[in-house]
DNA sequence: AAAAAGACTTAGAAAAATTTTT
DNA sequence: AAAAATTTTTCTAAGTCTTTTT
């Protein structure tokens, strides 16, 4: 049966395939792709050789099970004398673990995670390599240990950056560097330093890194793969699934968002005896690859938490993990929990909303504010926002933590926000409320310094308390998760199903991400304008004035072809001999360029709308993915053209619904 | 009851890869 | 063929939220 249906799939994948070449490609750029997918194909052939070789390694029972699956497959493969073309099934062989009944149940906090659990450790990166160029300090050439070069590295790295020009972040930087020097060194002033000879060494490796040929880049980037494919995948349950973060984070400069206090410190390479392992107990400790003589901090066995190894960061100094990647079965599982929450939210929204209107008149303080604070949460998704310690990161807020300073009341319903938020991502809004949360709002703040919280007496505890009695897994980063899904359906909804075959694929993805934007600018997500933004407008700009002119030019002639007293067009040579010599071809020719000319704005202002809204991070954590599938299916979009395959390889658990899934 | 620890999700920047334009 | 633009992937910072400790 299921050999059947990955054929059905494959047929239809292959047709489709086939559609939108036509669409599109010539014959040569087709040949072009064959090409380039066979030398895929032989590439993933050589790769499964390797994770063959990794699963003999292993020593589990399980194992035994998985060859003989595999070696049946590889069988089946073998048989057709041709192979027509391969899906991405073929490719990396998938953890189908939501075909199982309960297929979640390991994905809830503090199940147990697996019986079997083996890898191979981290991977360190390699000693630091000295280049031996020289500082200049006030004009004089000053030779640096390593120790020093490799800080001065750090530095001119952070070159052309926003880093470079901060004050706190220069601070940090001068100390940790200044640290590298013997105390009574005449290295004392930071503006008297001249980092460009050793800038310019650095830029030039980077530039002829970037100039290899593409046989050199695919030649390194093989090596580079080597080198990692041992470290790469875990085998958990005799299943070989990817890490996310097996390379260990390279030394450098701390890089926080924001008005971080803690920018420009050194972050230290982390050493093994810095590192616990996680490990199933039968498995073979990993030895501390390329740092010899060196030892793990420690090693554990706790088959109820998803990590792999666990580090202390020398920034913030609480512990960072190494888990597994986004398309791995142990990650899948809780984030198919997760959307199910959100889906269970839909049906208890309105008791939630009931409650809270009510409380919001309530005698108590604390149950008016908090009632207050879920009305934002629910209506705004905005997140519940903890308390920081503005010493040690960046003060960004949330609901809870929102002071007065942030919010402008309008009489008689209208509140502005202005606030940084996670990753000191401005929040500006300005919102229509009810009455009564305008007139709450306006209470709490009343006798309060700017710098005062607005819900003084709530913290996310007494939030999430409260939704627990709604539901049991209820937190207030469920409503986000809630209102993003909702929103993308309610939007798809939209589409009119009637008129479908007008819409090309183009149209239907602009479609989505139409909704996806929504989406995006609901959940406040935004990207830095893009370095060329301006100049690329205005380049477009002159296309559109010439576009314009072009049309105008024609509109012109037709009225001096429709009547020869009219005014005759001054044009030279060239551009005369362009222009059509009948009324019609050139009436066509008018509506031609008007298409193109509209098509062109229209082009323009998706470009500026988009200028700051990223649409990836919802795609990835907010929205539902079966939604998208859904309407995939139902207006005949291939999915590829919605989710890369990053988030393809995400959510393969949500690919199998149908056109008539719901979110409710 | 408050604070800290612990574990995991969510986030934008930057690098890398790919596609489009010149 | 090179350059520019755009998309995708990688990286790691920055949140949330539950559990444990004080």
């Amino acid at each position: 049966k299921d050999k059947k249906e990955k054929k059905e799939k494959k047929d239809k994948k292959l047709k489709k395939d086939g559609k939108d070449k036509k669409d599109k490609k010539d014959k040569k750029e087709k040949k072009e792709k064959k090409d380039k997918k066979d030398k895929k194909d032989k590439k993933e052939k050589k790769n499964k050789k390797n994770k063959k070789l990794v699963v003999k390694k292993g020593n589990l029972k399980r194992v035994k099970g998985m060859m003989k699956k595999k070696v049946a497959q590889q069988k089946a493969q073998q048989k057709p004398s041709k192979v027509i073309a391969k899906t991405e099934d073929d490719y990396e062989p998938v953890n189908r673990w939501w075909e199982q009944e309960d297929g979640a149940a390991a994905g809830k906090r503090g199940a147990k995670k697996w019986d079997t659990f083996e890898h191979h450790g981290l991977m360190f990166s390699e000693d630091y390599v000295p280049h031996g160029i020289r500082m200049k300090y006030a004009g004089e050439e000053v030779r640096l240990t390593p120790a020093q070069e490799e800080v001065a590295n750090f530095w001119t790295s952070v070159k052309g950056s926003e880093y470079e020009k901060k004050e706190v972040f220069i601070k940090n930087f001068w100390a940790a560097f200044t640290a590298k020097f013997p105390e009574d060194t005449h290295i004392k002033d930071f503006n008297k330093c001249d980092f460009n000879d050793i800038w310019e060494h650095r830029e030039q490796e980077r530039q002829a890194r970037l100039n290899r040929t593409k046989e050199e880049k695919d030649e390194a980037s093989k090596k580079e793969k080597e080198g990692s494919y041992l470290f790469s995948h875990a085998l958990i349950n005799g299943v070989r699934e990817r890490i996310g973060n097996f390379k260990l984070e390279p030394p450098q400069l701390f890089r926080g968002r924001g008005e971080h206090p803690k920018q420009g410190m050194l972050k230290k390479r982390t050493f093994s005896e810095a590192i616990t392992i996680n490990i199933g107990p039968d498995a073979c400790v990993p030895r501390v690859l390329g740092l010899p003589g060196h030892a793990w901090k420690d090693v554990v066995h706790e088959n109820t938490v998803t990590w792999i190894a666990n580090f202390e960061d020398s920034i913030t100094l609480d512990s960072k993990y190494v888990l597994f990647a986004a398309n791995s079965g142990i990650k899948g599982q809780p984030d198919l929990l997760k959307y199910d929450r959100a889906r269970r939210l839909v049906s208890t929204i309105g008791k939630i909303r009931e409650s809270y209107t009510k409380l919001q008149t309530s005698q108590h303080l604390v149950d008016r504010q908090k009632a207050t604070a879920t009305y934002f949460i629910d209506r705004l998704a905005l997140r519940v926002g903890g308390e920081k310690d503005t010493e040690e990161e960046a003060d960004t807020v949330g609901c809870c933590s929102l002071r007065c300073e942030h919010l402008t009341l309008e009489p008689p319903d209208t509140i502005s926000f202005d606030f940084l938020g996670k990753d000191s991502i401005r929040y500006q809004n300005t919102v229509v409320v009810t009455e009564q949360v305008f007139h709450n709002i306006d209470m709490f703040m009343k006798d309060k310094k700017p710098e005062e919280n607005v819900f003084d007496k709530v913290t996310p505890t007494v939030l999430n308390d409260y939704f627990k009695d709604f539901m049991d897994d209820l937190s207030a980063k469920v409503f986000r998760t809630y209102n993003a899904s909702y929103t993308l359906q309610k939007e798809l909804l939209k589409f009119p199903m009637d008129k479908m075959h007008h819409y090309s694929q183009d149209d239907l993805v602009k479609y989505y991400n139409d909704a996806n934007r929504e989406v995006a600018v609901l959940c406040n997500h935004q990207k830095a304008v893009s370095k060329n933004h301006a100049e690329s407008m205005d380049k477009m700009n002159a296309v559109k004035a010439k576009m314009e002119k072009d049309c105008k030019t024609l509109r012109r002639h037709l009225s001096s072809l429709n009547d020869p007293r009219n005014e005759k067009l001054k044009v030279k040579g060239e551009e005369a001999a362009k222009l059509p010599s009948n009324a019609a071809s050139c009436k066509k020719k008018i509506s031609e360029a008007k298409m193109r000319l509209e098509k062109h704005v229209k082009q323009m202002e998706l470009k500026e709308d988009n200028k700051t809204v990223s649409l990836g991070t919802s795609k990835m954590n907010y929205m539902d993915p079966r939604i998208t599938v859904a309407w995939c299916k139902k207006v005949d979009l291939s999915i590829e053209r919605v989710f890369p395959r990053t988030v393809r390889s995400k959510f393969p658990w949500a690919m199998h619904f149908p056109s008539s899934y719901v979110f409710e």
